[in-house]
DNA sequence: ATCTGATGGATACAACGTACACATCGGCGC
DNA sequence: GCGCCGATGTGTACGTTGTATCCATCAGAT
């Protein structure tokens, strides 16, 4: 893996590696052409909500934006990019500033908005990496604003926002996956997508391995109800913090 | 789109769509060559351990095999079903049977596993989709076991349940996105990474936007310490579950 | 010994990310 | 007003990927 640093021959003055968010902030060079990172974001986004994220391509991409397969690459260095400045395009649409009673109330409210974020780009969940762009960062301060002044130090307080996200996050993976799977198959609802699975699920519980598990599918009466099965952990996620931390 | 069921010119006695668990359960029509499901799975999880997900190309198992590119199509339909294969193959290795004292007792240790589960196979995190592999449904089935007799009926069960993991495996994933990140930087150390990101990080504070954010920075101690952080989380969400739900 | 279905090999193709060299446009100094 | 030069978009090309398809080969029942 050679130096990152100077690929070829290179004038003296080379830029001493500026970030995505760094570049993006400066004061717009040249605006004079059709392209714009905040255009480039937009399409890839709007691809991405209508026919998912593999369906992402650069050139594809180009497509969309009516220009060469290349023409993005002016403006971000690679896929992965790209999809860094996806991501944090729709945390910038995010409403962050609900008003809101106390911490609870407000981790609460954020939590929903995550949840209500990554339904409507369900792609986000596989695509979110290390947070570290401008409006992801507007999350934890958000956060952080709203659990100061309860006197808990600076590892909590950082604690309490993981554990927060931490749930939302993986709770809504699990939810999108299978949002995934039957829009994949073309299940549409909940009795639709138990009967194209009963050949495969009654193999597994006809093995005998799974009594607990078979007991569960009988008797729950909820199972198509995500909302509830949310923000009814969600709630024991908050009481959690505030019966563990006394706050 | 076409009809996935008949390919082309087919023999009257179609099989009707055995699922991949199905399939492997039969009694092994013919074990008379080298290559069996366990052998792929084995060897695509130990490219995937030592060389990530994205080395785990279908050449690159076969070469690993020492088979032909095209061979192990005979036992995956193709890529997902491989992934597939592989993530229950890591399931498998969970250790299920550890003696624990009550529900809460065995929902920690479950989490903890599950964690050094995936820290130990990182690309998990990424691979896993919807569980309804045998040795991934072992888990609930677990779970479940330990929560029956508690007066909760079938739903809130499974609520408790996805709280639990949904927190693990967010949580679990936010601390993979940070170590992937330093393994493809090459950076080391806790102290090494915040020095590599320090130019971003400072360009980002400097906007003003983060002042409570800026805060955690400073007065942090336990950034380096994801064990602690994890187990925090965790405890706050066992002790929300009872008391949230009074058991 | 022969037949047959299961197994692995060989070849091929479309689509992907992206490196590289080139054409072109517009604002700046003269 | 004119020419220059850096910034922007284009064209072409290469290596790699997943996988469809056809072919050779082997084990075991007949």
């Amino acid at each position: 893996m050679p130096a990152p640093q100077a690929p070829t021959g290179d004038d003296d003055r080379t830029k001493p590696q500026a970030s995505l968010w760094e570049r993006l902030a400066r004061p717009a060079p040249a605006p004079r052409t059709t392209l714009t990172p905040h255009r480039i974001a937009e399409a890839a986004v709007e691809i991405a909500d209508t026919e998912g994220l593999d369906a992402v391509t650069m050139r594809r991409l180009a497509t969309a934006l009516g220009v060469a397969p290349m023409a993005a690459y002016r403006y971000v260095s690679g896929k992965d990019e790209l999809i860094e400045l996806m991501v944090d395009f729709v945390y910038g649409r995010l409403p962050l500033d609900a008003p809101a009673a106390g911490w609870r109330d407000t981790m609460r409210i954020l939590a929903v908005h995550l949840r209500a974020m990554n339904l409507a780009h369900p792609w986000t969940v596989r695509a979110a990496a290390a947070s570290l762009s401008p409006n992801q960062l507007a999350v934890p301060e958000r956060a952080f604003a709203a659990l100061a002044d309860h006197g808990l130090d600076a590892d909590t307080t950082m604690a309490v926002f993981r554990t927060v996200t931490g749930y939302v996050h993986g709770s809504v993976a699990a939810e999108i996956a299978l949002q995934d799977l039957q829009r994949d198959h073309g299940w549409s609802g909940g009795d639709e997508t138990r009967a194209a699975l009963a050949p495969r699920m009654s193999f597994l519980m006809n093995t005998g391995r799974y009594p607990a598990y078979q007991r569960y599918l009988h008797e729950a009466t909820r199972k198509d109800d995500p909302t509830w099965q949310f923000e009814t952990g969600l709630d024991c996620v908050l009481t959690g913090i505030a019966t563990h931390l006394g706050i």
